[in-house]
DNA sequence: ACTTTGTTTAACAATTATGTTAAATACCGG
DNA sequence: CCGGTATTTAACATAATTGTTAAACAAAGT
């Protein structure tokens, strides 16, 4: 009885996260992922059931990966400056192919409270938040709450790209300039926030 | 022939923004504003005869209102530090009242490309620009692009309200704590971007 | 060739959201 | 109390989206 495996499933998956992560349509329709991934919308359906399906296994994929991100980032034995920069390295890489990826979690979130949460709380966020500290009392950081610390690494990665098209058009930066000055903020940010 | 003015019509209005701008409930329909708003479905289309115009004003007053805000804090005729303060504190009390206010101007910038913007650039953005790279000079800040130093700016005090519930959640912020470290962010603004 | 699995087509039911209309009721000012 | 405006109720039409089903077709392996 094999079960041939086309990678249409998978397709139909991709482009929902193309849809939803990178291009920020929050209300598509399965018409509007069917037709993007080429496919009838009656196979959206046979292979997900339902719209609501389809949504809640590509955001917890999302939410999946980014546990993953942090798990590689974080847990390496590495120097904390090291840390840091392939910590910027890494996550503007992923922003910037998934811009509102972080966004959906976050509508998400609001719904479901986890427990889950504890664990990559305690294994990864707690270390880095006392590693963090202890780089403030060297005095290569500057001295707050190690939480605003994160709030403001997280918003100077993820905000820009974000705002892409408000940028754009306030800023006056052109579509070949935009994804230049990303790249140079993985150095800019650093240097922001690390002597 | 006396029309009097009830209030409703506002009252509608203020829901709508309270419900995307606030509770970022992308989604919500006529019904739930109308229920939010205490009032009847068909007010709403009384008033404003579809959702769209509705979504259209709202957004259009979003962007007023962000315009005016520009206007008044950055033609102001002060030094660039108080300048800048009052940027952070008024920006951040309207993002604070609005979290996903700027996230629906994005979506809608995304479609109709204005010409208007020529105006407040020319007017206020290129001038403050000029200022920002003026204060580089000084070595007052870090020398990069002067848009790079917009971006960050609005990142800082952006992001981190937005992503509250990511926040709270991943970095084990309480509900009494929140507000109070978005206080703070005010300062922690300035301090990292001004020396 | 036969079978299985993948995919499309078409037709349909159910649901949800939008928008319209007409009549009934509530409220307020003169 | 009268007249007009504000608001509600109810009923309805329409459209969009979702979801289901059955049949046909395509492709690939054995």
């Amino acid at each position: 009885m094999a079960v041939r495996d086309t990678g249409t499933e998978q397709l139909i998956k991709d482009t929902a996260k193309r849809i939803f992560f990178f291009e920020g349509r929050f209300h598509a329709t399965t018409q509007d992922i069917a037709d993007a991934a080429g496919v009838n919308r009656t196979l959206v359906h046979y292979y997900f059931r339902s719209r609501d399906i389809l949504f809640e296994q590509v955001v917890n994929e999302a939410k999946e990966q980014l546990r993953q991100t942090l798990d590689n980032v974080l847990s390496s034995k590495v120097s904390f400056t090291e840390k840091l920069r392939k910590f910027i390295d890494v996550f503007m890489d992923e922003i910037i192919a998934y811009p509102y990826r972080e966004l959906f979690v976050i509508t998400e979130n609001k719904r479901h409270e986890k427990q889950e949460v504890d664990l990559i709380y305690d294994a990864h966020i707690k270390p880095f938040l006392a590693e963090v500290k202890a780089e403030m009392h060297a005095g290569k950081i500057t001295s707050t709450d190690p939480r605003q610390f994160m709030m403001s690494l997280f918003a100077l990665m993820a905000y820009p790209v974000l705002s892409e098209s408000l940028n754009k058009t306030f800023l006056k930066i052109s579509d070949a300039e935009f994804p230049k000055l990303m790249k140079q903020r993985k150095q800019i940010i650093f240097d922001m926030i690390y002597r």
